[in-house]
DNA sequence: ACATGAGTTGGGAACGTTCCCAATTCGGTG
DNA sequence: CACCGAATTGGGAACGTTCCCAACTCATGT
C-alpha cells in the first residue's frame, strides 16, 4: 500500500546504481552497455515494474509510434461496414507487428474533415492512412505538404502522386462482365460507383473494356450511377429497367448495391439468374447470404489494409520511398449468374 | 519556401510581444488576460499557424485526451462485425464531442491481452473501454488497480463493481420467448451465447423466465450452447434437432447464430416459420436480409457505445463517480416467427 | 503623497525522456 | 612504465508545454 508514484528512469538508475543514460541505452537496446550493467538495470526495471513514459519519449524524439486511420463516416453507414471492418483488421494486424498504435478517426462531414488537418498538426501521429478519397479531395495533398507521410486506400486518379494501395478495379470489373457476356448475356447493364472516385470510374472502365474486347456494343442506356449504398443500388436498378427493359444482366460496382438491385428485381418479378444475372464487387459477408448467393469480384480487403500499414510504417520508420501498389482481384461465381 | 520549423509557444510569444505564459493562457481560455493582449496573441497564432504540441502538453498535464477501445479480435471474426462497427460509431461520435481521440486496440489472443496492460501503462491513454469481457477476465481489475478509469461493455456478472453499460439481455430474451410462446409454440429451444459471459447467461435466464411465467416447463434438452458465430449456430441447431426433433421454435442469442440455424433448418427441409419459428438477438443489418427476414431483439448498440464513451469521459475529465447502466431492448417482429 | 489591492504579466522550474559529448576505465603495446 | 585507443559511462542540455509565484501597473481610498 505504498503511495508510490510511477517509477521514472531516474528511479531505475538509482536502484541499479548507474546513470540515466545507461538505463536509456538498455531500454532502447543499444550495444554500448557492459553485460554487468545491463543485468543490473534489467533487474531494477523488473523490480520496480518500470515502463518508459512514451509521452516524454515522444517529446524528444518527435515520434509517437502511432498512425491515424481516417474513415469518412458517411460511407460507412448502412452496412457498408464489412469493408471497413476487414480493412481495420488488416491495418491493425500489420501495425501490431511494428508496435505501432492505431488512432481511429471517423469523420462525419466535410467540416470535420477540414478540422482534421489541425488535429493532425498537433503531432499526435507519425502518419496517416486515408480511405475513400474523392478526386477533388485536397486533404491528402495538405497532409503531405505538412510533412506527414500518407498512404491512400485507392488512388484519386490515374496520375496519383502519393503512396497508395489499390485493388485491380478495372481488371476485376472486366472479369465480371466478361463472365456475363461469355455466359450468353447480351444486354449487360452496370450500376457504377460514384464517378468522382477513381474506384467508380475504373470499374466502369472495366465494363467498357470487356464489351470492347467481346465486340459487343456498350450502350450508354445501360449505365446508371449509384453511390455504393443498398438504396442507391435499388434506385439505379429501377431506372435501368425503365430505360432498358430488355436487359439480361447487371454488374453492380459493389455488393451492397447488388443487394439493392436484387431487391428491386424481386419487386419487379424478374427471376435471378434466369431473367437477369447479377454480379457484385467485393465479396463481403453479405454476398454469401443473398438469395440467390451473389456472384462477385473478390477484393482482398484485409490484405489491402495490411499492405497500407506496412507501407506507411516503412516510410515513417525506415524512410522508405513512396510506393504504389495494385492488388489482384478474383471472380467468385455463385448462383446469381 | 522557408525551411521554417513548426512554431512553438515561444515563437508566438515573441511575435505578439508577450510572455510564454500569456500565450498559454489565451490558448487555454483563461480569463486572466487583458483584451488587448488576447487580441495580439490570437493574431500571432493565426499568422504563424500555430498549433500547440499536444505531446509536450501531455507531459506536464499527465493527460493525453485519448482513450483506448479494446476489442478481442477472436469475437470480431466471421462477420460479427456489425456489432463492433456500430459500437465504434457510437464511441467515436461521443468522443468527438469532448475532443478526445480514439485509440483502437484489436487484441488477437490472450497473450496480447496480457501484454496490453504494459502497453497501456505507458500512459498513452486516459482511460479504457473494454468489450466482451469473460467472467474470469482479470484485465479490467488490473486496469482499475493501475488507476486507469475503465468502462465495460456488458458486466462480467451480476455483482460487477466497475462501471459498465449493459443491454437488458434477460428482458429482451424473455420478450422474444414470450412472443414465441404467445404465438402458440410449445417446444421453444434456445441456442445460448458462451456461458462464461454474463450476456450468455442473462439471455438464457430470460428464456427460463418466460417459460416460468407462461407455466410451460423448460426442458434442458432444448438448450444448446453456441459461441456467437454462424457456424456455432448451425452446429447447435443440428444437435437440437437430433435431441428434440419435435421442437417448433428456437431463440438464438445472436443474429449471427440465428443465421446459422436458418441454414441448418433449410438443409433439414424444415420450413421457417411454418415448422420452426426463429428469433435472433441484436437486430444487425443481417437480420433484414435473411430468408425469411429475421424476428429479433433490437439492442441499441450505437447508443451503448455512445453511453460508454460519455461515462468514461465523465470520469476522466470531471472525476465523475462509477456508473452502471442498463439500456432497454425492443422486440422487432419480422417473418421468421 | 502613500498604502492597498485587484488585475495582469512573465520568468523559473518541472514533467521524463534522448542525444551529445566529455570523462573515465582498462587492457595492451612500445 | 608511460601511452594509446577502444569500451563504457554519466552529466548537461534540450524537447514544448503548464504551473507556481513573485513582480509590476494602476486606480482607488485615506
Amino acid at each position: 500500500m505504498t503511495g508510490n508514484r510511477r517509477p521514472t528512469i531516474k528511479t531505475v538508475a538509482a536502484r541499479a546504481g548507474v546513470g540515466r543514460t545507461t538505463v536509456s541505452r538498455v531500454v532502447n537496446g543499444s550495444e554500448l552497455v557492459s553485460a554487468d550493467a545491463r543485468e543490473r538495470v534489467l533487474a531494477a526495471i523488473k523490480e520496480l515494474n518500470y515502463v518508459p513514459n512514451s509521452v516524454a519519449r515522444g517529446l524528444v524524439t518527435n515520434r509517437t509510434n502511432a498512425v491515424a486511420l481516417v474513415i469518412p463516416e458517411s460511407e460507412s453507414r448502412l452496412g457498408s461496414e464489412p469493408f471497413f471492418a476487414a480493412l481495420i483488421r488488416g491495418v491493425s494486424g500489420a501495425l501490431a507487428e511494428s508496435r505501432t498504435q492505431l488512432q481511429l478517426m471517423l469523420v462525419r462531414d466535410q467540416a470535420e474533415r477540414d478540422q482534421l488537418t489541425e488535429s493532425v498538426a498537433t503531432r499526435r501521429v507519425d502518419g496517416v492512412l486515408l480511405v475513400s478519397v474523392h478526386s477533388e479531395d485536397r486533404l491528402p495533398g495538405m497532409l503531405e505538404e505538412m510533412g506527414l507521410p500518407t498512404v491512400l486506400a485507392g488512388r484519386r486518379d490515374a496520375g496519383e502522386r502519393l503512396s497508395y494501395v489499390n485493388s485491380d478495379n478495372a481488371g476485376g470489373a472486366a472479369a465480371a462482365v466478361r463472365h456475363l457476356l461469355g455466359g450468353g448475356r447480351r444486354r449487360v447493364a452496370t450500376i457504377t460507383g460514384p464517378l468522382d472516385m477513381d474506384v467508380g470510374r475504373s470499374r466502369l472502365a472495366g465494363w467498357h473494356a470487356a464489351h470492347r474486347e467481346a465486340g459487343v456494343p456498350a450502350s450508354e442506356l445501360l449505365v446508371e450511377a449509384g453511390d455504393f449504398t443498398e438504396e442507391g443500388g435499388a434506385n439505379a436498378m429501377r431506372l435501368l429497367l425503365e430505360r432498358a427493359p430488355d436487359l439480361d444482366a447487371v454488374f453492380a460496382a459493389s455488393d451492397l448495391m447488388a443487394v439493392g438491385a436484387l431487391a428491386e428485381l424481386r419487386r419487379q418479378k424478374r427471376q435471378v439468374p434466369k431473367d437477369v444475372a447479377v454480379v457484385g464487387f467485393e465479396d463481403s459477408v453479405l454476398a454469401r447470404h443473398t438469395d440467390p448467393p451473389l456472384t462477385t469480384v473478390r477484393q482482398p480487403v484485409e490484405e489491402l489494409g495490411r499492405t497500407m500499414a506496412r507501407i506507411l510504417t516503412g516510410i515513417t520508420q525506415h524512410g522508405a520511398p513512396r510506393q504504389q501498389l495494385t492488388l489482384p482481384t478474383e471472380l467468385v461465381v455463385r448462383q446469381s449468374s
